[in-house]
DNA sequence: CATGAATGAGAATTCATTCAT
DNA sequence: TATGAATGAATTCTCATTCAT
């Protein structure tokens, strides 16, 4: 059709913004290369030129995906603050985030998830990297309660688990409801409402861990 | 090849078994009429017969599975008891029953709701009735300390979400690493887990609204 | 189109022979299945059905064509006559067949070897077990004109090879040229023309061979 | 990349022995012109600038190699000398040529003969005029041993014809098998098999034609 | 002169679905 | 009741060919 020059990376994005919103809401094998063509604005074999197959442009979609909320994350904590509020900062730009980009969210979290282990490894290792940190904050938060940490690790890579679960699931769950449903939650609000399911959890945790004899 | 004849229910019975082992492990796309048939020992044909349609068929598997979860939930409660010991109760059958039945947890939690509108909104009828559930006993909970149920009422719906999405997750999770990963969690620790993490954040609530002057 | 069913056995022969006088005149790469699905009149995922991928599918014609040509070749020989008797018988039967089957013949000699390793590795069973065929008529007419046979080895193997060769060409030649080049020659006539030709030069060899002293 | 100004007939060169060694591997089908483009060094747009199309570039192909085949034959043979030594010094050097040039050789007589008429009428332009040259060289002997070439022609233009497949194949067998066989046969050695397998033949049909009554 | 960017047309293969028995 | 046989409609991917620079 339009026979227009873009240049090489425009093009790219382009590409893969119709791919992540396709797959995103398709799922993997129901999305096909010629909805991702047609909604990118190209033909068919361009795509194939700049990625090669079906499997690389999921590929592809994920891993830019995962980059960028990763992102989004790392770039809403000041790591000079306290536990409390790094998490609370990383909570919000993560909700900000998946608000913001929910066909990216639901490539992460519903799609590539269900598509089979290579796919889902991708995803494991962005989930590591959050767990990880999280559980690095409830430490640190250990610390300042004057618990020993290494007595707490063990639990508190649990709660860590549970907390990211939780805020994936509440991501889906505020992106999932479409228009219909009436306004959608702010991304602070969703925010607020985790920090105070989730901190108390963490202080009885600690307060226990500092009254011996408790498990 | 076995000629046995064998009545209707059973059969269906044994064409939803082996559709919702399909569907669980590949999805609804990646899934196969053939595929399921020959996993259900019957020849393509029957299999439309009872069941009509692909569609229909995983609309049939959804039902059921959902259907289930709920009498697994419902019935591991006692009415009579308190409300924290009626969630322990249920998270206790919830968690049970995922581990029990991975490939209906997973058409459930992981196919349906990744397979476009008509799929996910049977498992969302669900999924309110579970969410209706624990805010009616986090409600109870409330009023038993004393607070004014209608002034927490939307607070304890949010965490409700969140406890069920929190419940979600962790059962997907416990299911979800094979055996590499050592032996699976048993029920009761998750169940203990998401108690231990959850509870205090309604306590907390519950701590606040008794005392006027917070949000 | 028509639902008719038909046994599986003339189903089957249907489809090669429409896939014969496809890959014969077209070539590997050039047929198409929507093309020899039409031809056998069936569709085209009923060809698939039977004959699994067109790799498969041309295995399948090149092995019943060489087998048809083989058998062609052996039942048309006396084994109790001479030497010659039986080349010529051979040559009859070998000329007769792929004049009767020209398709057939273009699949195994001009299609077949110039498809790639696989295929050609097909032919050049049927192609050696001519050859051997050939070069122990020889041997034995050696021995009858009391030469050492050991002696002439491996001249007879080259003259084989030769003798193949000029056959295979012959045949090639007297199927190639169409209706336009008024008529074709008789078998009968073509075996004839490489008898004459042959069979001199073997018999000088043979000369050669009682009179030591020559190569 | 090599941004060197090179002489128009120079790149022409580059370009046709690229596609030449390409088809010759390949077949003109799976032949990709962006394959050709590439083993020359040069852009796809300037391959079809010079060339047109594949099928022009397949025909071009065609009409080099047959060329200079021709032209290796005819200079191979002193017009002065004895048919029989005319015939010796021909085969060596159609052995010798195609030995040299077996991408050529694979173009002529494996792929231009498969890929349907326009492409085959090319190559047989060149049979043609090497089995009416052969041809004239039996009538010659024919003469020098006293028959009447009239007598003769017809089976005089037989044999010529099976000579020519004969020289083919043997051709083709020359150059088919691989390193893996140990040496390849010079072409000295493949010219003297043929002439000692052909040329008692002609001998014997001159001998019959020389003592009428038989046929 | 030379090319990077782009596309229309087609090919192999698979799948949900349905007759005819 | 139960099925072996059959097909229409997609889907992924490739290739010859051509603008726009």
């Amino acid at each position: 059709m339009t026979r227009r020059r873009v240049p090489k990376e425009v093009r790219e994005r382009q590409m893969l913004d119709a791919a992540v919103a396709t797959f995103g809401r398709l799922g993997y094998r129901a999305a096909s290369m010629d909805g991702i063509a047609e909604r990118a604005g190209v033909s068919k074999p361009l795509l194939y030129l700049y990625l090669n197959s079906k499997e690389e442009l999921f590929t592809a979609c994920i891993r830019r995906e995962a980059a960028a909320l990763a992102a989004a994350v790392t770039g809403a904590v000041d790591a000079g603050e306290s536990p409390e509020r790094q998490l609370w900062g990383g909570l919000l730009g993560f909700f900000t985030h998946t608000a913001d980009h929910p066909d990216g969210w639901a490539v992460l979290y519903r799609q590539a998830r269900t598509t089979g282990r290579p796919f889902a490894a991708e995803v494991d290792v962005l989930r590591e990297g959050l767990v990880e940190y999280v559980a690095g904050l409830f430490a640190a938060a250990a610390r300042d309660a004057g618990c020993d940490a290494a007595l707490v690790g063990r639990e508190v890579t649990a709660l860590a688990h549970a907390l990211v679960g939780a805020a994936e699931s509440l991501a889906d769950w505020a992106g999932g409801a479409p228009p219909a449903s009436g306004e959608r939650p702010e991304p602070k609000d969703t925010a607020a409402t985790l920090m105070d399911f989730a901190w108390p959890g963490l202080e009885a945790l600690l307060a226990r861990a500092r009254t011996p004899g408790t498990t």
